[in-house]
DNA sequence: CTGAAAGCGCTAACAC
DNA sequence: GTGTTAGCGCTTTCAG
């Protein structure tokens, strides 16, 4: 109870400033006079106070993982699931603390906002879909360095925003290529929300890999959710007789195009052919299997964390996009090339 | 950028202690003073440095929920979502940090033990269905204030640990008893896990309620989760004939136990009746909707994080105990009462 | 390579 | 009711 860095020293037979040298490996120490703090830690110990640490260097050794979802979407989109726990891997032994911060609810963001200051974090990993956040602003004007994974406004990407992304537009384009290869020509699509930009550029890739076969009444906007799904495919089925095949821009959103699909009594991949997007598990679990793009999301965590560490260290680790990889299953014919 | 109280002060044309003690609520300030340091916050953007504060003050304004599950099981399990949601909520527009910790893997654990100190939080909420975990003997070791989610073993049971729970013994056996007069006798029982203790009260709660009509053969274990209640069910109905009904400690079992009772042709109610434990959304969802037991998992994350700040501020909150609910729906056969 | 000493920004005890 | 001041525990120049 409140052993400090004064009596580490005394047992050490050293000073404080040496002390604290070796505790924060700095390079200048001896030998043995590194290995005295380090018995003389262990023998009183010896715990650092973060406070006192923070207070006097600046630096608080703590970043935080910003979630901005309602907690039911955060629960049930397994993206989120997926991000974090790369997060969490990406973080390694690091001796920082990595902190979860809940601001998902007007309520939570109230509470959260003044936590996203230089004095307490030293950087954050923001998460989101969407292209605006009240919080995102205040984290850049704080100048807080910010990992991204996601794309975002070009008025808000300063030194210190790094976004990580997956290639989303060639993703799309190789669902949209694979289904036209299978013999589908009135393909319709259901759309990511208006305001991710995710979304918007996996429609733009499946429309440009449709060429002139893309038919703008044949698309519909989902919120990604399986639900919406099921919606956007019934209102499809009922007004746009002859779709042969649709592309989802996620795989919970084609799992309630099955839904709807055989709630009418047609049959994937014979009737309708479906292709996803994300490979979540639910794609292998759906019958038939989803055919879908596959995304490397808690690698996208990982290399999220990574980014932000470097960014804090002072260097540029540049925006980084990863590819997409189709997989194809069950829900579309087979192509033979 | 670095304005501090002094700045404030300055500017307010009062004393720095005088600053602190509007900042921090304290009686004895003239109204005019008060309002002044207002004003002068507001014109400078000042902003209180929470490392400053806590090293002068020994207190840390920080309350962080353990998360001890591995993250694919917190997602996936409502209960978690749920008893967050609860803490958020009870946590209302306290101007205190409510962290979220992840401690669901060994290395996750390692980085979050140094922060279960006093030094960097004043209290724990912690959510458990399980009666070990390392980390809260850490966390009473360190006489940090904690809400435990859940019973622990009385050895645990110290002046700062509180825990809050629902009646599973009774609410078990009202889950039996309306079986039992829905008429069934060869009544089957999917148990929660061995070392969760509230599984072990359901268990209890239905094994009393039973009284002669239970049969130890009829009895198996499950992890909550559906695949359990799968294997179980499909390990009862195999070696077991003539079960007319089932108790299953929690709606993901029972989900699992419709899929187990359908793939053998047997038909609920009809053949075997069911009833679960929660009352989570899937018992609206299934198929037939699901006699369960509601238990107010939300309110119980409410009153966690309530109890956390009463004994924070050295009150004694006492443990609390809150009761379940049968709920009556279409897996069970009517009961005329 | 190491010791001494000046703060980091704030709280709280004390005196008025 | 308010100002003054001594730390809280640590990092970081600056000498040596």
């Amino acid at each position: 109870m409140g052993t400090t860095i004064e009596d580490v020293a005394r047992v050490a037979g050293v000073s404080r400033g040496t002390v604290s040298r070796v505790l924060n490996g700095a390079p200048n120490v001896s030998d043995s006079a590194r290995a005295a703090v380090h018995r003389a830690v262990a023998q009183t110990g010896y715990r650092l106070n973060s406070h006192a640490r923070a207070l006097a260097s600046g630096r608080n050794h703590a970043v935080a993982v910003l979630l901005t979802q309602p907690s039911d979407e955060l629960f049930d989109d397994p993206t989120f699931r997926e991000l974090v726990k790369g997060v969490s891997e990406g973080f390694g032994d690091s001796s920082d603390a990595l902190l979860l911060l809940l601001a998902g609810s007007d309520l939570e963001r109230r509470r959260t906002a003044p936590f996203l200051d230089r004095r307490r974090l030293d950087g954050v990993v923001h998460l989101t879909p969407h292209m605006t956040d009240p919080l995102l602003d205040r984290i850049i004007a704080a100048e807080l360095p910010v990992a991204v994974c996601g794309r975002l406004p070009a008025h808000l990407l300063g030194p210190k925003v790094r976004t990580v992304t997956v290639d989303d537009q060639s993703g799309a384009a190789a669902a949209v290529e694979h289904l036209l290869a299978a013999g589908a020509r009135r393909i319709a699509i259901i759309a990511g929300p208006e305001d991710a930009p995710g979304g918007q550029l996996r429609l733009e890739g499946a429309r440009l890999a449709l060429g002139a076969h893309y038919d703008a009444t044949l698309v519909r906007h989902g919120d990604y959710g399986p639900s919406s799904g099921v919606a956007a495919m019934e209102d499809l089925l009922e007004r746009q007789p002859g779709i042969d095949a649709v592309f989802c821009a996620s795989d919970r959103m084609a799992a309630g195009a099955y839904r709807a699909i055989a709630a009418r009594g047609l049959r994937i991949p014979d009737d309708v052919q479906v292709v996803g997007f994300d490979d979540h598990q639910i794609a292998r679990e759906l019958t038939p299997t989803l055919t879908t793009v596959h995304q490397p999301i808690q690698h996208l965590g990982q290399q999220a964390i990574q980014m932000l560490q470097s960014l804090i260290a002072g260097e540029d680790p540049g925006h980084r996009m990863f590819p997409t990889r189709l997989v194809v299953r069950d829900s579309t014919r087979p192509v033979s090339d």
